[in-house]
DNA sequence: CATGAATGAGACTTCATTCAT
DNA sequence: TATGAATGAAGTCTCATTCAT
């Protein structure tokens, strides 16, 4: 549930000092990761703010509390600064769904793992939720590039319980898998997206996954 | 179904002026509007090609076939033109889709009505669906302050069709119709976004449409 | 022997106006070619002045009395506009000298024709002279892939006046045309380097070259 | 010969620190001057390749194996890496010059012996021929502030042999030494330029030098 | 109405230089 | 001495917008 999110705010604050201590290889930079997730964090914060566009990366130094140029010592450009973030959470969602999936056996379950999974990453995110939702979409060069071939290895993981589903006579045939995948990853964006541009009050999204899940495995099973 | 569409290109150019001039207010010049048409239609396909903050307004001018100056003499900025074009079409979709769910009295029939229209009007259509799914997204200012009222009133429009179905009796209640009415926009849309950006092979969304609605229709009948 | 020149400052101001209107096609942007020459003019002097890499495209505008953008529309970058001001000059210088000596049949009149020439061009134009001998070294980059080509039509201009005179049995043999090239054009730009450099008096140019042509005519005649 | 040249490449790795330690002065240092000299050494390489302007001092740095930081103890800053080069350079060949030109009484052997000198330096050394003869005029202020002087030595060098053949009744009269001076250098500079731009074939410029003598010679001879 | 040359504000990015280690 | 991460000043260039024609 963790998977796609920031160290938690409270934990980070904890550990930061110790973890660069004893979980980093020494021989590296000690101090470059935290930099690095200072300048996404910061970006994050702001994109969300003013939008990808109207964010200048002095701003993004500045929320960091770092110089401009140091930005480009840990990115190659504004651009970069976008997809990284992206790909840097959908790695953490990826991995986190495949091993929560693995162990749980049943169709329904499966799906509702997802669904949950999905938007319980960014409850009480409200800044990477709107980044993802409508920042990331803000170039059709940065979608098509850079996002999409992760994206893809997502919609095919929802596919994949579907399809399972399916096979195991659990859902209905007659329904196309990654028809289905797009739907669900689509309707669980929408929910997202009014949820970050609108009052984003909490448990929102908890009590949505529940209804949207409720009403999708009927329609999926047989 | 041509809600949302623009003219029929076959037709535009030989009658674009006497078109317009009838089913629009006439106060406006009596050719303005073609020229008008003609930018917005530019800057669909121009903004589809290459994102909205990639392309230049001489890139839209050049498209469109008029000057750069000329986009100033019908739209306020840059900005104004993706809003236009995200408005004009937006309430071509709200009125005729008002129309045609009051010819149906049915909630299974109402709710299909939304998604085959919602999809219907972007088949074949592939810039603007893109337009719409992706590049107006761009900037969380235009979407709060421009596209979210008009946003606000469709997915009302769709919220208002579950609730009565919960009225009637058809469909289940525990069901938030406006989660669902989210859900059920973000679904298309996320359907439509991948078909925008992948392939848009012919009919794949009105099939999608048939899928998604028995889906959803039995997630949510009683 | 204006070949290479600007039009005379003197009359430049007297004509400039009329110029535009009978010599130029009337059908290219009447006021365009006057503002590029005006933007190499400025650009000249301040490369002179401030050396090419010291100059900001901002000072080259604010002396051209344009905007920045404006050099822009002319150039395509900085070092366009150094290059473009060599290649506009030496196209000048290529297009007279080979006029001229045609119309010398002696192969020491020929050679004092070079000489005269190339010394004669710059006399009384020391920030174009700066520029070409020192400015247009500042980047290996420009010297190879742009000057090179047209600097080299230049030597084999000069090699042929060698060469012709070794065939007409006035200049000795044993010389390498291209080598005697090389070291004419040398020993007049160095004379015009420290000239520009210096105190750049009135008439040193024309001295060293009688000078430099009578050494240089000795040297070659047999 | 060896006046203008780095330490041969083969003895230098071996015996760098020694060498260097007989023949200068004691005060600096044992270890830094080794290192000075790969930084220049490096500087050289590099600027020849890329330009003085296009070369970023990391990559001069990372070309002689040390850290950014370490050329800043080693030189003032970037503009000192070129002129100090050009210095170290230009006093070897001044003192050898100097030293050579006494053992020749002739005039004309003191004419052959610096256009050889010049070219032989540089002979081989191809990128301390295309820094010399083209970096360094990358900066006006260089060229005035720093290397005129140095370069006016040389220039009076060249112009005292042309005087003192003057004198003593074997060059002609009515040629002005410092003209010449330019002249012959100029000559030089030119052939070594476009020998170090293009194919810089071994031997190259001892043939240049032989034929250049020759000319200069019989042209400045009563 | 239409044009498109001109504008100029402002962003991204680079890179020489510093300094804590 | 040596390092190299960090700095931040400053320049090139873009492009939305204007306005004289």
């Amino acid at each position: 549930m963790a998977a796609f999110c920031y160290p938690d705010p409270v934990t980070e604050s904890r550990f930061s000092g110790a973890k660069v201590a004893d979980d980093e290889s020494p021989g590296k930079a000690a101090d470059a990761r935290p930099k690095r997730e200072r300048i996404l964090r910061a970006a994050t914060k702001v994109f969300a703010r003013k939008g990808f566009y109207a964010t200048k990366v002095s701003e993004v130094a500045k929320a960091a509390g770092v110089a401009d140029g140091t930005i480009y010592l840990y990115f190659k450009n504004k651009d970069d600064l976008l997809v990284s973030l992206f790909e840097d959470r959908i790695d953490r969602l990826l991995s986190t769904l495949a091993q929560e999936l693995a162990a749980r056996p049943s169709p329904e379950a499966r799906l509702r793992c997802v669904i949950e999974m999905q938007l319980g990453l960014l409850e009480g995110q409200r800044d990477l939720a709107e980044v993802i939702t409508v920042n990331l979409r803000q170039s059709t060069k940065l979608m098509k590039q850079y996002a999409a071939p992760k994206f893809a290895l997502y919609l095919d993981l929802i596919a994949q319980v579907v399809s399972d589903g399916q096979k195991a006579g659990v859902f209905r045939e007659g329904v196309s898998p990654h028809v289905m995948a797009r739907a669900i990853f689509g309707a669980l964006d929408g929910v997202t997206m009014t949820w970050a541009l609108g009052r984003a009050d909490a448990g929102g999204l908890s009590r949505a996954a529940t209804q949207i899940a409720d009403v999708l495995l009927r329609g999926l099973l047989r």
